[in-house]
DNA sequence: TTGAATAATTAAGCAGGCTTATATATTAAG
DNA sequence: CTTAATATATAAGCCTGCTTAATTATTCAA
């Protein structure tokens, strides 16, 4: 159980949600550039993370969204179209659809991912390179910890 | 100009990639809790975050939103319908419009951020206090440098 | 073998968010 | 004092994203 003595600080707070802003100031307008709701974006970068070679089910990404099923569907329809992602039939189970992001669909995930962290990009070249190695330290602590939740 | 010997590294970038995915699931489902839209909700983080005393213009939330004045308006009649901001007079230009959080908004504000970062709340529980203090040095590290990009 | 359950799709309708056009009030410039 | 520019608000219309309901195909359970 979390006490007090092993959460972060409250300037530590203060951080993350300065970093959680910028970065989702970027991505907001990356995302209405492309012409793509939060909602696919998300989708996308959930097949993106997760990295199931088997992709992902149409009422898996719906659960995740909180949107119905057909909802999902018809998002697909605008992202297949785009030719982001692609729909594959599943072999073990032919009721259910294996999504999953085209080469496309990737580059442009990228690119949003990019965009996203423009902005620490840039603070970064201001860090000298005992800063740098500091914070690259502690993303990487984190990423490992990150991992062995999931 | 950065060269590749300033940036951080691809292990970093993915961490980061990382941190704003768990956050921002976190942030679409509150969004959607909340009956929100998300240009709705980056713009009452807008005025949390850069908390002018003097609040902010319609035209500067469009310019920051990427969208017309027309909308801004119609979305802040929502916004003070629900009690999450005000609308007051500029006493400096009666044209122009100061649009701030009010109580309300604000605790709505940082309970999104609660929930935003809650994920990494729970990971901080299994750091050692080391660890702990490490990330907490690098997270004030990029709030100071923040503060001086701005 | 039959019926129930599941996965996905499609159509129709609704609600919300945006833009454009217009109007009003105010400030700035000449 | 007059005209131009600016800031905001409102109305109308369009588009998008969602839900519900119905349907089809497939798998599961009895």
């Amino acid at each position: 159980m979390s006490s007090d003595s092993t959460s972060f600080s409250e300037s530590s707070r203060r951080a993350f949600g300065q970093i959680i802003h910028l970065s989702m100031r970027n991505f907001w307008h990356f995302t209405r550039e492309q012409g793509l709701s939060m909602a696919q974006i998300i989708a996308l970068r959930q097949l993106y993370h997760q990295g199931e070679a088997g992709g992902c089910s149409v009422s898996h990404i719906g659960e995740r969204l909180g949107v119905t099923n057909a909802a999902v569907s018809q998002s697909l329809d605008k992202l297949v179209h785009q030719g982001l992602v692609e729909r594959k039939e599943n072999p073990h189970d032919r009721r259910s659809k294996q999504i999953s992001l085209t080469l496309e669909g990737e580059k442009m995930l990228k690119k949003s991912m990019r965009v996203q962290r423009s902005w620490i990009d840039e603070l970064s070249t201001k860090l000298s390179v005992e800063e740098q190695a500091q914070i690259e330290s502690a993303f990487r602590l984190l990423s490992q910890k990150i991992n062995e939740m999931e």
